[in-house]
DNA sequence: TAGCGTCAGTTT
DNA sequence: AACTGACGCTAA
């Protein structure tokens, strides 16, 4: 009988074995890159296959159990696939199920079914494939709905939402609206539901929607490209036709234009027939992007984010896959996604930390992409204004093509930039949230009807709560953090755990009661903001921005409404180009600047830079205004100036200097535990345990070990944190090492391959 | 000594 | 992830 190795598809990493099968007859086709049904631990799990077995090796494999089903008509993976989930399993140290996995929309095919008898135990272990929901939720007016509308009823009188909401179904009679289609206009699933139990509403079921992204197709105008892009287009556009798997680095200035090389270049694969992944940061901050290729490309554009339904997830693959989709533009998951075709992959912002996943496997989309470029011989276009350093000194070494852009096409020019000294500030009796250069530009450009963004990379409403008399900071009592004060609500909150406490009225520690608020979080920056004449604004976080939609809605109302300030978080300064904003203020420029991680600087300058990019992308001369209490610093001049090759000169000698990437590689190795003392015992016995391997000579050349030392929050929901750092020139051997040993299951170790930061 | 809760080890 | 069997502790 033919038997086959499987990767079981359970999120866990400890099951690193490939388990064999026997195949029935009925299911002779299966080969690699199919998915199956398999029991397995008296369950029934989803699997991978990875290949046939010989028949000798199949002789030799007793005691197998079969195969229960097939999942679909065709293998889900083909070579290229299943080669990058080797490749990332053992790069990122992870089982191959939990690689394979990553390309399964939903992360899984199948939903488990258990069924248990009275006294618990398992009867019936079965499951239910996914996805074969083709069918929405959808609602259409009834006759008893329109008779409603057309009465006036008194419960519709008292409710604007429902009657709203009525109006707009009996505008179209005939039209069952799904409940995207209905989000989309703010009428929630609950409402329509509502209506419906009335009786004015009737519940259909319609062909789910392809493409919640249909619409406003019209066909944009090309620009005319600037002598900069067109050598760029021209030399992806070879790139493209010989397929040879090359990497270039776009480096545009803000406003520069590179959305319009990547159309170009988008253009070029479709026009040979091929596919383009275009891989943006997160969907909701780029819209701007999506709708630009939307309009160049119409329905060949497909777009995968994390708001989409699974179902919905899955068509996008499905139609990638059946080259129905030419261009698919999604967030980090997309870069899993099937193609037929693929030629051209582009990934904008390409040293934008949500490409890296936090969760296991920590991988990098970036670097998945470089991957499945190779093995396909697309080429990769990475752009950005501040590259990640990684990818400049790799185009410095000519690992990739660097190309500039290094003016705006639009004629304007970089925003001016003022640094402000915020101690002269204080000397000046000046506590405010704003400097007084700061506060007179934006009263200007209020009074002259242009708009301002503020940047504050604090949420809530003050940064801690202290007593005036012990000086102690009340603390999370799950979280070595301080809670922050929030105004709404009058609560103190944990940004790590979620945790609410009320405001203490005494001190807990010495019962003073004279507890006081410090720091300055966007939420009091707004309450000063409001004070200003004429200022009207708006605040963009995460607590403003909870709500699905939140965020576009907010800049929606930001760029159309009569609000002329805009005061958040980083997420102010990311993607979005608004018209008439003219003023860029950053509050605390040097807030994140002296964290004690290796990437602090390039992080800073990154998002400086972005913020100051949100400046005068019209014909307007943008301003900028800089914060610090540290207004000597090197790098915020350089931030001031734009200058990212200066920067990245000196960041990348420190790095030399003080071995860090690009000049080594890390691996961050994590112990989380309820007890402190066997978190540490346990790293420590790692520690010893690398060691000794390199005595005894299996790891050629052992990478240098950091730590353990406290996490900079040493303590989350009660879980102390250790962590190890790893730097070498080549991690390969100790990561085999690792995964070789009884640590890599052990359940309060993890591991983080080329971390986003190592604090 | 039965009766359970926790934990480590296994799943083809 | 879910199941198994071993160990250890409580209630008699």
């Amino acid at each position: 009988m033919l038997k086959i190795q499987v990767a079981v598809n359970l999120p866990v990493k400890n099951i690193l074995k490939l388990f064999t099968y026997a195949v029935p007859p009925r299911l002779n086709f299966l080969d690699k890159g199919w998915r199956v049904v398999v029991p397995f631990a008296g369950q029934t799990a989803e699997g991978f296959v990875i290949r046939r077995l010989t028949e000798e090796e199949a002789d030799g494999a007793d005691n197998v159990k079969e195969v229960t089903a097939a999942l679909g008509d065709e293998p889900w993976f083909d070579e290229e696939m299943l080669a990058t989930a080797r490749w990332l399993a053992r790069y990122y140290m992870c089982g191959l199920g939990e690689a394979l996995r990553l390309f399964v929309p939903g992360k899984s095919s199948i939903r488990r079914k258990v069924l248990k008898d009275e006294s618990g135990r398992t009867v019936l272990a079965g499951y239910e494939e996914r996805f074969k929901e083709k069918f929405l939720l959808a609602y259409r007016i009834t006759a008893r709905g329109e008779e409603a509308m057309a009465e006036e009823r008194e419960l519709l009188a008292r409710s604007p939402a429902k009657k709203a909401a009525l109006a707009f179904f009996a505008a179209a009679p005939e039209k069952a609206f799904t409940i995207f289609e209905l989000a989309e206009i703010k009428i929630s699933r609950a409402l329509a539901k509502q209506l419906a139990e009335k009786g004015w509403l009737t519940e259909v079921k319609v062909r789910q929607l392809r493409d919640s992204y249909a619409g406003n197709d019209a066909e944009s105008a090309k620009l005319q490209l600037t002598a900069e892009q067109q050598q760029a287009v021209a030399a992806v556009s070879e790139a493209v036709s010989k397929n040879n798997g090359e990497v270039f680095l776009l480096q545009g200035i803000t406003g520069s234009g590179k959305t319009e090389v990547y159309l170009h270049c988008a253009a070029q694969a479709l026009q040979e027939g091929k596919q383009v992944l275009v891989l943006v940061p997160e969907i909701a901050l780029t819209a701007q992007l999506v709708q630009r290729f939307k309009a160049r490309f119409g329905e060949r554009v497909a777009v995968a984010h994390s708001k989409l339904s699974q179902s919905e997830r899955g068509d996008v693959w499905y139609r990638s896959r059946k080259d129905q989709a030419k261009i698919l533009v999604g967030v980090r998951s997309a870069v899993f996604a099937p193609f037929a075709k693929l030629g051209l992959v582009i990934i904008d912002e390409e040293h934008d930390s949500s490409y890296k996943q936090e969760e296991r496997p920590c991988y990098n989309a970036r670097q998945v992409a470089a991957v499945r470029c190779r093995l396909t011989g697309a080429p990769l276009l990475l752009g950005s204004a501040t590259p990640d350093l990684s990818t400049y000194y790799g185009a410095l070494r000519g690992r990739a093509h660097l190309l500039r852009l290094t003016t705006r096409p639009t004629g304007g020019t970089l925003p001016q930039v003022k640094l402000v000294d915020m101690r002269k500030e204080l000397e000046a009796k000046n506590f405010g949230v704003l400097s007084r250069l700061l506060r007179q530009e934006l009263e200007e450009t209020v009074t002259e009807k242009k708009k301002a963004i503020l940047l504050l990379n604090r949420r809530g409403h003050s940064t801690f709560v202290l007593c005036r008399d012990c000086g102690q900071a009340i603390l999370c009592p799950h979280c070595a953090v301080a809670m922050v004060y929030h105004s709404a609500g009058q609560v103190m909150r944990c940004h790590y755990c979620g945790a609410t406490a009320p405001i203490p009225d005494e001190c807990p520690a010495c019962h003073s009661r004279r507890i006081k608020f410090f720091g300055t979080g966007t939420q009091k920056a707004e309450e000063e903001l409001q004070r200003l004449p004429g200022v009207k604004v708006l605040r963009m976080d995460q607590d403003s921005t909870a709500a699905k939609f939140a965020h576009r809605e907010l800049l929606q109302k930001f760029a159309c409404g009569d609000y002329n300030t805009l005061v958040g978080t980083q997420m102010v300064a990311k993607g979005h180009d608004i018209a008439n904003v003219t003023l860029v203020g950053v509050l605390s420029a040097d807030s994140s600047l002296h964290l004690p991680d290796f990437r602090a600087g390039e992080r800073t300058f990154s998002l400086l830079t972005q913020a100051a990019g949100r400046a005068g992308r019209g014909k307007e001369q943008g301003r900028v205004v800089l914060q610090s209490y540290d207004p000597e610093n090197k790098l915020l001049h350089l931030a001031a100036a734009q200058d990212y090759a200066a920067f990245a000169e000196e960041e990348l000698e420190r790095r030399r200097r003080y071995l860090y990437p690009p000049f080594v590689r890390l691996l961050k190795i994590t112990v989380s535990d309820r007890d402190e003392a066997f978190a540490l015992a346990t790293a420590g016995k790692l520690i010893l345990y690398l060691q000794k391997l390199h005595l005894e000579g299996s790891l050629q050349d052992l990478p240098e070990i950091a730590g353990p030392f406290p996490a900079l929050v040493s303590k989350v929901r009660d879980f102390y944190r250790y962590n190890i750092l790893l730097k070498g020139e080549k991690l390969a051997p100790v990561k085999d090492a690792i995964m070789n040993s009884g640590f890599f299951g052990q359940r309060n170790l993890y591991f983080d391959v080329d971390p986003v930061s190592v604090i």
